[in-house]
DNA sequence: ACCAAGGTAGGAATATTTTCGTACGCAACA
DNA sequence: TGTTGCGTACGAAAATATTCCTACCTTGGT
């Protein structure tokens, strides 16, 4: 049995940061903060305040041995994306993937690339 | 030029309440709550008042003729769905639905059902 | 030695979302 | 007619999430 139910959601503001983590790798506050001003206007403090309050609930972890700690994510990126991913099918879609890909193919957004490169997935998962 | 991008979400709450009406259709106040009766502890003036407040944003509209207001969801499900689907696929997979999909493939809790489903939709598709 | 720049810590103020207490209306019926 | 059950309206409290002010520390340059 996992875990994977209790576990606390990042909020919208934790997600955002999350982010830029794992696009970036390992960061200073400062370092996430200038990413963030390139979308959205928002003070060192408050990014900062943020990260702390991740550390705590143990989303992040940080190295303490220089000045500017340097903050990590502890759970894997697809592990935590995963499960976000099952509860949103969960959510919208009563656990059902396939009508999640349903929609999805009926999306407009959804490129003839795309669609090519979700049928090689499939058939490589018959080998 | 879309308008889907500054649409107000659903709050969490809000969505469970979209949920019960999508599957159950038009209802009153004291039937959706019952639904969620079933799933969480909620009192009925809550219920009410979160269906209120999704009347005055313009997300339900209700009939008001008979003393026990009957609700209903004014946006399509699908469009709705498709507007937050659209907004995960960016947040998570920078918009990316293959990548979206590898997700859901290399899911323990995907069944071989769902992948024959969906192989089915891309064969379909074709034609 | 001092100052400036840039860092952390933490509490308080805000904003948002969720919950509920209370007032009041209407209809059935003893 | 009065009382009970079930409905709406609405303000305010409570819970969460977000933002930022202020204090203080450390380092580097003058």
């Amino acid at each position: 049995m996992e875990d994977q139910n209790k576990r606390t959601e990042p909020t919208k503001s934790e997600l955002e940061i999350l982010r830029v983590l794992w696009d970036k790798g390992p960061l200073t506050v400062r370092a996430v903060n200038d990413e963030l001003l390139k979308v959205k206007d928002v003070n060192y403090t408050t990014t900062l305040k943020l990260m702390q309050i991740m550390a705590d609930k143990g989303i992040l972890s940080r190295d303490e041995s220089q000045m500017k700690h340097i903050y990590h994510v502890v759970e894997a990126e697809e592990k935590t994306k995963d499960h976000l991913l099952g509860k949103f099918v969960d959510t919208l879609y009563h656990g059902s993937a396939s009508k999640l890909v349903m929609q999805l193919l009926g999306n407009k957004k959804t490129s003839k690339e795309e669609l090519e490169s979700i049928r090689k997935m499939l058939d490589d998962l018959d080998e």
